[in-house]
DNA sequence: CTGAAAGCGCTAACAC
DNA sequence: GTGTTAGCGCTTTCAG
């Protein structure tokens, strides 16, 4: 008799060994409702000494609550966002007692719609969500949602009353072009990665993601605040890939007025300017300028260090986790716009054009 | 009458509208056992039409199958290796059906502890661990796991029987060692970023991890082999901060006979290395030489490139989840200590001293 | 081919 | 302070 046990001890086992019912030994377990103290303490070291490890599954179906947020990335942890913020989500979660199911979608709409519903059926508490696109979805609606509470980061949607966690890249553009400026720059190169863009082109696509959106309207407000005539400014918006990107770059340098600064919307772009300039023997803050947004080790590390907006990542990912577990514990919390400023983090990556006029191309003396 | 549902539809609302049992619209839903084809497409498009989705922590009560695994990982994700394993997990997850919970230790032995607890209450399939220590741990013994199967990555661990994915540090070492010393270098320096030691010694610490002890002992039998004196031999186990290893890459440059090239264990090490040439004026490639282990894009993309143990992470990724699906889905598998090579990446970090022997600094004609 | 019913492991009324 | 019991939503024998 008494056959050796299949599988995981449950919490019968556990009321069987210590003499007492289920409910007490819940009781005892999760530490709710009354309870004798030297019960409570007998039926956990009965737990502990079977090793018994209370099912979440069975729980959480019962109680109707996972602890278990879902994350809807672009995974490209190669990005200096992604990957930080994505640390800053998981360990404020697990300070507040939740789990992180992560799912990428690599910028593909479809990938998305099918991880919302993956983390539907799994049944997460909420969700973060960094959105593919700007338009408005249906995955992303009320009632596909059904009540599980989403909060945006990095993209704003419209059209969709959703708290959204984001950064003033407006205004750190704006910064950033006015630094340049300051520094005697007049020709400006303005390198965008745009998914869904194939190649290449000056055109600006008709919807933009909303950062990307931003960067696009404090460049040109700073541009033309400063008089950059628009002759001066080479916009590029680009196929997020390395050939594409470095062939944008040498492009824009090979052009009869070339930039003196490149600015560029993202790190893979940076990358791309980096590469080019590498290959050429174009030092930075020299022969060439660059200005990024989003700071990493690898551009403070570097030599010159390169000039950057920088971003409250880690600060993103706790506000996110903080808003969305508040409604989640808290349902009915008023939909919120929350933007994060940016700061300018100026190293030597931008050539001073004022004292060394010299290092323009174009400079004559 | 017909109270306005609460919460989602369940397959009961969704047999009831299709005027089928409970069983057949299961059967109509997930598609297994005998059903007329007709009546699954109907059930099919009730399910569709009230917006159900399937409670995956039902079924897997049931089913006993979470479809989840979980990740515990020292989510350092500014490290190059953990972003992009982490990426590789997710996606080839994903791709066979398999969700990933996420959970970060941060080298924390405790926090580990309590990641794998958690793991298991939430009952998932199987996990994937960068074990924070080498000593072999009781949450991780076979009793504790209760089947739940486990596979390792980046480092082994002695004394348990488990599957294993890492990469062979010791021979990429050597080689990186080898490189270094074919280009005339001499006098090594060794910066060993090591989790639980503070500040930074030249004593070797009690235990290492098992692909730090590899890189030290494949720099140690290059370095015998090729004749280098330990008197030329530099070696600097240090905490993983950057005050540290800064300290610790500018008390190696000041040494009477500094050595001409530091070999760095890992990026925030290789970080450090670049922070202090830069402040001192330093070009790598010429007036000190670096190669480090795990590569990067942006150290591709720096002038000069840095030279680097190049790892195949997306790979140790990939075959951590097809090992551990394998033993999921088909329990018994052997367990297998899987070793991929690794690759030399030679960029322009390394001086070569055998044709400009100037560039050492002890160099006299 | 379809339906009835048991039960996965847990918590929370509700009794006592 | 403790026990009894009814489900949470699903799959899966077992009958029919």
């Amino acid at each position: 008799m008494s056959q050796p046990k299949q599988g995981r001890p449950t919490i019968v086992d556990v009321a069987e060994k210590a003499g007492v019912s289920r409910a007490t030994a819940s009781r005892a377990l999760s530490s709710y409702g009354r309870i004798n103290a030297e019960t409570a303490r007998h039926v956990r070291e009965v737990a502990e000494s079977i090793g018994y490890v209370s099912n979440e599954l069975a729980r959480a179906m019962r109680v109707g609550k996972t602890k278990t947020i879902g994350l809807v990335i672009i995974a490209d942890f190669t990005n200096a966002f992604f990957d930080r913020v994505t640390k800053a989500i998981v360990d404020a979660a697990r300070g507040r007692g939740y789990q992180v199911l992560i799912t990428n979608t690599d910028e593909d709409i479809a990938a998305e719609r099918r991880a919302v519903e993956t983390l539907i059926e799994k049944r997460v508490d909420g969700m973060i969500v960094v959105p593919s696109t700007a338009v408005v979805h249906d995955h992303l609606e009320a009632k596909r949602l059904g009540g599980t509470p989403v909060v945006l980061i990095d993209r704003r949607l419209e059209g969709v009353r959703m708290t959204s966690v984001t950064t003033d890249d407006f205004i750190g553009t704006e910064e950033a072009v006015r630094h340049a400026v300051s520094l005697g720059h007049k020709r400006f190169g303005f390198l965008i990665a745009s998914a869904g863009v194939k190649g290449a082109s000056s055109d600006r696509p008709a919807v933009l993601i909303s950062s990307i959106e931003e960067r696009v309207n404090g460049f040109l407000n700073a541009a033309v605040e400063a008089g950059i005539k628009p002759k001066a400014q080479t916009w590029v918006y680009c196929e997020d890939s390395p050939s594409v990107s470095e062939a944008a770059v040498a492009k824009m340098l090979d052009a009869p007025k070339a930039p003196t600064i490149i600015m560029t919307s993202n790190n893979d772009m940076a990358l791309a300017v980096l590469k080019v300039a590498g290959n050429r023997q174009l030092v930075l803050g020299r022969d060439l300028s660059l200005i990024t947004v989003d700071d990493s080790q690898w551009l403070a590390a570097m030599s010159p260090g390169i000039t950057v907006v920088g971003r409250p990542v880690e600060q993103v990912g706790q506000i996110a986790v903080e808003k969305l577990l508040a409604e989640i514990e808290d349902p009915g919390q008023p939909a919120e716009k929350i933007v994060l400023p940016t700061e300018l983090i100026a190293r030597g990556s931008v050539a001073n054009l004022v004292l060394r006029p010299e290092l323009d191309p174009e400079y004559k003396e």
